[in-house]
DNA sequence: TTGAAAGCGCTAACAC
DNA sequence: GTGTTAGCGCTTTCAA
């Protein structure tokens, strides 16, 4: 536990002043090459690595960034915010920031369970990832300090953020349905207040139509609370389940959703993908465990979270608080639930059922 | 962004000194409770949060923990190693610390890919999770700061850790599955060199030699390179695909493996639990999803991660580097992939198959 | 281009 | 019990 250098060895070392030294530990300007060199030999030479706090209080920069995320958001089973929240610690490793985490209640308090880094001034700016409530967000501003959002917005505030291109999402999903013959195609969604699940319900209803297919609106479910497998599986029991005729290909919102939807038709004898073809959305790793593997839409989880640490990182560094909006593209990932519309032709009644 | 009151606004309100704030602050002895009273008082009437690098800097302590995952460990599709992280971080809030995770490879070289909060001395300790290079440690221990280890453990240093109980977990496993009957009973395991992977191997053949039962080696398979599925999937081949007698009930691992098994199961026309009983180890939130939901050993991964930060405080607060391992207790859960082993009636043969 | 010096906000001796 | 004061290791004017 050798004692480490500080500052002060290193201008020593260099037979320089400690505020030479501080310009080059941050590639200030004004210094010359060579005396560049001599400082950085000395740095090399001692191992030295500027001390964290020092700094923080010198500058007022705590060299944090606070990672913001609701207790349901992070105790789902699927770690979906998780990946993003790799991504961050990724990209805040090369730009020498730590991320902090902590959760927030859905029912932000402001007199009580504020994130200590806010009051203790220890994080420079925050991303906040997934739903959380509005009031959190004004709260956050009074800190002065730059928010930015990850897979969430809100519609009346101006705020910069890094979101999925849901709609593009949809519309290769759709297009790859419709590519295979599909025309009756369903929908399951829930938690609908969540900017990404209605984003994905209006496309689908846009982009369907937009195809020359009327939605129908008996196979289109978007009501449940929540966008787990118990409520994928009643979706898909709403759907499917009654009398009259079922689509032949059904849109998942999400793929805990479509795994529900998979349980249903396996517990209805509904065989996937012959009697129905199914395209979930996100590509949790779940899905390659599904029986058949699920066809759905890859959401570049982790460089969503690199992209939002560099975005916010520009913010802080250069104070300008411009707002801009990422939408980071999503690709079709063909697996096993998805295929051919087979027309009967041995059924008694005329064509595939439902059509209009 | 009204500027924060600083300690000194905090005396001037009290008409104290500052030192005496701090003494309030920091929660020491010798202050008058009228004292302690007004200057917490004036700490709330200001809304005062002590800002953490000033803090850091007079104190040398950061006010962090690092927490310390090999890449593998964290990108594994299951959040095992996630969920402990999370139980850090609430503990961690409890005790007012922050927690910095870090991922490191798994060939650690110290002339690279170090730790940053190591070298800029901002954390007070670290914890470290799964298994890792221990080189790594070695170098860690070099900073003079304590360590603990949560789910691994070295054979020759003695370091505080936190542990799972394997041994119990593989004896409820086996005692439940010896009430239900079973008595030719598999095991899959892998990546072997992890501590709680040798344990629960070893305690397999142990418990089952106690309750009378001699372990069949061609029912155990021990040598897959990690534990994922995939792994799961060739262990349950190797040891339910040949042509001689099978077990009648496995125990994996962990739930990975065990889902593995499942598929294999499945694809080779053994029915669970019918054929098969199955337990697995762990308890992630996949085992709930598996056709059947899978029996198995619930580990509390959250309750690991709260220990090991209360811990590893304990250490940093103390100064007492006591060497001290926990074995954090685990349970049964019952689900559907085991049943009572069924003596086949009618068969051509006599009694069980590979009964002996 | 470099150096001297004044803090940043707090803790911790040490006086009183 | 409470106050005074000297740093902690760095950044940042401001001079030189």
């Amino acid at each position: 536990m050798k004692k480490r250098p500080t500052i002060r060895d290193v201008a020593r070392q260099a037979g320089l002043s400690i505020s030479t030294v501080s310009l080059v530990l941050n590639n200030k300007e004004h210094v010359s090459e060579e005396t560049r060199r001599t400082i950085q030999r000395a740095i090399d030479e001692l191992g030295y690595h500027p001390q964290r706090s020092a700094r923080g209080l010198a500058s007022r920069a705590s060299g944090n960034i606070g990672f913001l995320l609701s207790d349901e958001h992070f105790s789902q089973a699927e770690p979906f915010y998780t990946k993003i929240f790799l991504g961050t610690e990724f990209a805040a490793r090369d730009l020498h920031y730590y991320i902090l985490l902590t959760t927030v209640g859905r029912n932000f308090n402001a007199k009580r369970s504020v994130p200590r880094f806010l009051l203790e001034r220890n994080v420079d700016g925050v991303i906040v990832a997934g739903k959380v409530n509005e009031r959190l967000i004004d709260y956050i501003a009074t800190f002065g300090i730059p928010v930015l959002l990850v897979d969430f917005e809100f519609r009346r505030k101006m705020l910069s953020s890094v979101l999925i291109d849901n709609r593009g999402g949809i519309t290769i999903a759709l297009d790859h349905l419709i590519a295979l013959g599909h025309r009756d195609i369903g929908f399951i969604a829930g938690d609908i207040g969540h900017p990404s699940m209605s984003e994905r319900h209006d496309a689908f209803r846009d982009v369907l139509a937009s195809r020359g297919i009327t939605p129908v609106d008996r196979f289109i479910t978007i009501d449940a609370p929540d966008t787990d497998i118990p409520n994928g599986f009643e979706a898909a029991r709403k759907i499917l389940g009654g009398e009259t005729s079922r689509p032949t290909a059904v849109v998942a919102a999400n793929d805990a959703m479509a795994i529900g939807c998979v349980q249903y038709a396996r517990s209805a004898g509904i065989k996937i993908p012959d009697d129905l073809s199914l395209v979930g959305f996100d590509d949790v790793e779940l899905c390659l465990h599904t029986d058949p593997p699920l066809t759905t839409i890859r959401v570049f989880k982790e460089e969503m979270g690199r992209i939002a640490v560099q975005r916010l990182v520009d913010v802080i560094r250069s104070q300008i608080p411009a707002v801009n909006s990422t939408r980071v593209p999503v690709e079709l990932v063909v697996r096993g639930s998805t295929q051919p519309h087979s027309v009967p032709v041995v059924a008694g009644d005329i064509g595939a059922p439902g059509l209009g």
